[in-house]
DNA sequence: ATGTTATATGTCAATATTTATATATATAAA
DNA sequence: TTTATATATATAAATATTGACATATAACAT
C-alpha cells in the first residue's frame, strides 16, 4: 500500500468513480499519470478493498465505477491516524529561480511573468470550486463531519498558497525592475 | 538530463560542494536521497559537466568537492531560458486531510498540531538563514545580478509559504473547535 | 563500554512514476 | 476531410526514486 493507493481511497469515501474521473480529482494533493491509476486500482480491487462496476454509456466509452469495500474504509481510517511522510515538492520553476542569476532580465522576467499566469489560472478555478460547495452545501460545510469538508480546507489552502505565490511573484518582480535601473 | 542533474548543476554553478553539502542544499526545492545523488554526480562528472577533486580532512572522512565545467555552466544556461515543468507536490498530510471527515476531532487535531509544529521548526530555520544572508551580503542581495539572488528569493518564497500554512492551520483549528461544540 | 548522531561516499534491489503505444467513440474545429 | 480534444481503459518499457546494506572516523551521550 502506497501513498497513490491511500489517496485513491480518500477518494473513493466520499462517492464511487472511474479512474479517469479519480485522476482529475487527485491533481490537488497527488499528481499522477492513468497509466498509474488504472493498474493500481485493478490491484486494490484484488485486495478486496474496492468492487467495481461497468457502467456502459452513451456517446462515451464503458467506464468502471469503483466504490471502497468495508475493509478498503477501515485500512483508510487506520492509516489517516499515523504521522504522515515527509511532503515532497519537486519544482523546475523553483531550481530555474534558484539559478536566475545567471540569466538576463528579460528571461526573469518571462519566467515569472508565465508562472504567474498559471497560477492565476489556478485559482479562477479554485474560486470556482469553492463557489460551487459553498452554494451546495452552505454553512455545513465548515463542520468536520460533513463529507466534503476535507475537500473544502484543501482547496482553501490551495487558493491561499496560490494567492500568496502571485505576491511573492508581484515581490521579485519589483527586485527585478530596480535592478533593472541600476 | 533530468531535473535533479540541472538541480545539482544550479548549486555548483555558486561554489563547489560535496555531494553531502549538496543533498542539504537542495532540500528548499528537490529533496533527493543521497543514493540518487553520489550516481548522478558521477554521471555528470563522466560526461565533462564537472570536475572534481580531493580534499582529506582530518576527523572527518575525505570528500569530493565537484566543480561546474563551462560545458555544464552553458547547458544550464540554456535549460534556464525553457519553460518548466509543472510542479509535482505529493504531501501525505494533505490526503489525510482531505479524508479528515472520517475521523474524530481529537485525531484531527493532532494532525494539525503535529504540522504546525514542523512548520515553525523550517520557519525558524528560514528566518535565520535569511538573517545570515542579510548580514553578509546587505543591499546587493536584492539585485538580480548577486550570485545570492536566486537563494534569497527562494528563502523568501518558502517563508512566505510557511508562515501561510501556520494561519491556514489556525484557520482550520478554529472550525475544529466549533465543530466540537455543536 | 555501548549506542547515537554527524560527517562522508558508495552500490544494489525494490518500488514508484513517466513515457510511449494501443484501442474505441463522439464532438468540434480547421 | 482530416485533425484535435474529451471521454474511457490498458499495458510495456524506460526512467526516477527510495530503502537497505556497506564502510569509516569522531564526538557525544548513556
Amino acid at each position: 500500500m502506497n501513498s497513490l493507493a491511500y489517496a485513491l481511497l480518500s477518494m473513493l469515501v466520499r462517492k464511487p468513480c472511474s479512474g479517469y474521473e479519480l485522476k482529475q480529482l487527485l491533481e490537488v494533493f497527488w499528481q499522477a499519470k492513468h497509466s498509474q491509476i488504472y493498474p493500481l486500482l485493478q490491484k486494490l480491487e484484488q485486495d478486496g478493498l474496492l468492487t467495481y462496476e461497468l457502467v456502459g454509456q452513451s456517446g462515451k466509452p464503458d467506464k468502471k465505477i469503483y466504490t471502497l469495500t468495508d475493509k478498503g474504509l477501515s485500512i483508510l481510517k487506520e492509516w489517516i491516524a499515523q504521522s504522515p511522510a515527509v511532503p515532497v515538492i519537486r519544482d523546475e520553476f523553483l531550481v530555474k529561480v534558484y539559478a536566475i542569476w545567471l540569466t538576463d532580465i528579460a528571461t526573469a522576467k518571462k519566467l515569472f511573468d508565465e508562472r504567474m499566469r498559471a497560477i492565476n489560472e489556478k485559482i479562477a478555478y479554485r474560486e470556482e470550486e469553492l463557489r460551487k460547495m459553498r452554494d451546495t452545501f452552505g454553512d455545513s460545510i465548515e463542520d468536520i463531519a460533513c463529507t466534503h469538508f476535507g475537500r473544502y480546507i484543501l482547496y482553501q489552502r490551495r487558493l491561499r498558497q496560490e494567492r500568496e505565490e502571485i505576491e511573492w511573484c508581484k515581490w521579485v518582480m519589483n527586485l527585478l525592475e530596480k535592478s533593472a535601473f541600476s
